[in-house]
DNA sequence: ACACTATATTACTATATAATTATATAGTTG
DNA sequence: CAACTATATAATTATATAGTAATATAGTGT
């Protein structure tokens, strides 16, 4: 039996897909790893502007995927969501695979 | 040690999110399932437009998400990479927890 | 050849959103 | 309180893309 789904539930796991398919927010997620960071530390780390790594850790924060602690006047962000690690593993095995694959292809060609 | 990733790498990963990241092509692969589909059987079966349906089909097929067998008109397509189903239950799984967690935080206000 | 059917493609419109600049908010220190 | 710092928000611009209508392409049957 295939579970039928609803296009709300459709959307929703769009969304979370459509969360992790910004190179930015990956790589404030690859740039927090385990640890817990201030917006300004992920903006020296990364390269990008504060204003643009606040935004993007607010649609993080909300969507859950990261959590916040305020201190002071520094806010400090850590991924509270560690499935989403799991999921870059399996997309970038995936990816290489098919790479691979792909190569494989084109050998004894030249 | 942390692996670094170069910007190249995060853009293929994030490519690959956003993909998913479409509720159409969600519905398609889902309608898809474990079987081969036609491209009309496919509009009939999301209600989506023909040319619509055509150029989502042409989206996943360049990223080697479904294969395409041609047999006279008509166009099959089935899933190739059976690993975006192990995708979705992750991110479906997720998202249920998360909706169950903040469910409890409400709990025993009303 | 002609009509018909299935799919793909093109051109267009509307919408979403990433990045940036400027500004607001709020905590800290003198 | 004034100056300073860290973060968040608002407004703007630019870009990407989803959906659609029209058309092209190509196989099928008469």
């Amino acid at each position: 039996m295939k579970e039928e789904l609803s296009d709300e539930a459709l959307e929703l796991i769009a969304d979370r897909f459509r969360l992790l398919g910004d190179p930015t927010r990956l790589r404030i997620l690859h740039t927090l790893g385990r640890d817990e960071m201030s917006v300004s530390e992920l903006v020296a780390a990364t390269g990008a502007g504060q204003a643009n790594i606040s935004k993007h850790l607010g649609v993080l924060l909300k969507a859950g995927i990261v959590s916040r602690r305020k201190e002071g006047l520094t806010a400090n962000y850590r991924v509270a969501d560690e499935s989403i690690f799991e999921l870059c593993d399996t997309v970038c095995t995936r990816l290489k695979d098919q790479f691979e694959q792909r190569r494989g292809m084109l050998t004894g060609i030249v």
